[in-house]
DNA sequence: TTTGTTATTGCAAATTTTCGCATCAAGCGG
DNA sequence: CCGCTTGATGCGAAAATTTGCAATAACAAA
């Protein structure tokens, strides 16, 4: 179990919840599959290990982490994907064209998030935030 | 059929798509129901009208509408919601304690976008951006 | 370590969303 | 106004996601 995994065992325990060895290995998988992944992709890198391990309770356990905030879950072209909430937080500009996903740190956006909360009062989760539109390259009139 | 759904039909025509009754009663269901609306609740609206309407051709239409720009597809807690593009962009805050979600006018952002364009030649949809976080009342400790 | 409480899981059934394909009809050309 | 062409729909089946419930197993307390 790496760090990051025990801090995550901690926090389920923290906050009275029990943690089972199918949370364990979703969060594995996460962390092994690094970026994004879909319920499905999850439960494929998991069954191998636990075959006993249930559809629903991929899905399950995915919703209860989310609610954790351990895990983002985002809409990305009508997709849902499922990645681990790191250390640095990052938005994601999702071009709508060739869908490709660009990373980027969220730096830009404190200023944003300040924003909002003088505003609004509004104390936003701005890490994993999608943007979508189209990327430089598809901007370019098709030079293929 | 208003003003704005003229220039919907106009727009289908426009790309060498058909518009088929089927395609206008969604549009129509839309925008009478006003925000945000689920698929199987724009079925439920549209089916007295048109019984033989089939459930994925509502799904259908509404990814076609999507990939046209005439609505707009947003994961609001887990939901996936559909809501007509109007006229002035907006963007949502969702509160992920009470799940309210505030509309907001997108003026602000128009900063972030010059600035995606500007740094990465990204072009931004920022009408319809959903921002999750807590919003001021749920901040407050339950003053129930 | 043993026991009790109750959060979680597995399973199966219900829902929702997607897909393939034959048929139908919107809109163009004659 | 009448046919064509081909995009769109309806239908049924498949796939994906959610839900209810009884059985299981974490983990707190003795």
């Amino acid at each position: 179990m790496s760090h990051q995994e025990q801090h995550f065992a901690e926090k389920i325990r923290a906050q009275g919840y029990r943690l089972t060895p199918q949370r364990q290995l979703v969060l594995d998988a996460l962390c092994a599959m690094g970026g994004h992944a879909t319920a499905g992709e999850v439960f494929e890198q998991v069954s191998p290990q636990m075959p006993a391990l249930n559809q629903a309770t991929v899905y399950r356990t995915l919703e209860f982490l989310v609610e954790l905030r351990m895990v983002a879950r985002s809409d990305i072209t009508g997709q849902t994907v499922y990645e681990i909430v790191g250390e640095q937080p990052h938005y994601h500009l999702v071009c709508r064209r060739c869908e490709h996903v660009y990373e980027m740190a969220a730096d830009q956006l404190t200023d944003l998030a300040d924003w909002l909360l003088a505003e609004h009062g509004f104390r936003a989760d701005l890490d994993h935030l999608i943007i979508t539109g189209v990327c430089a390259h598809c901007q370019t009139p098709t030079t293929s």
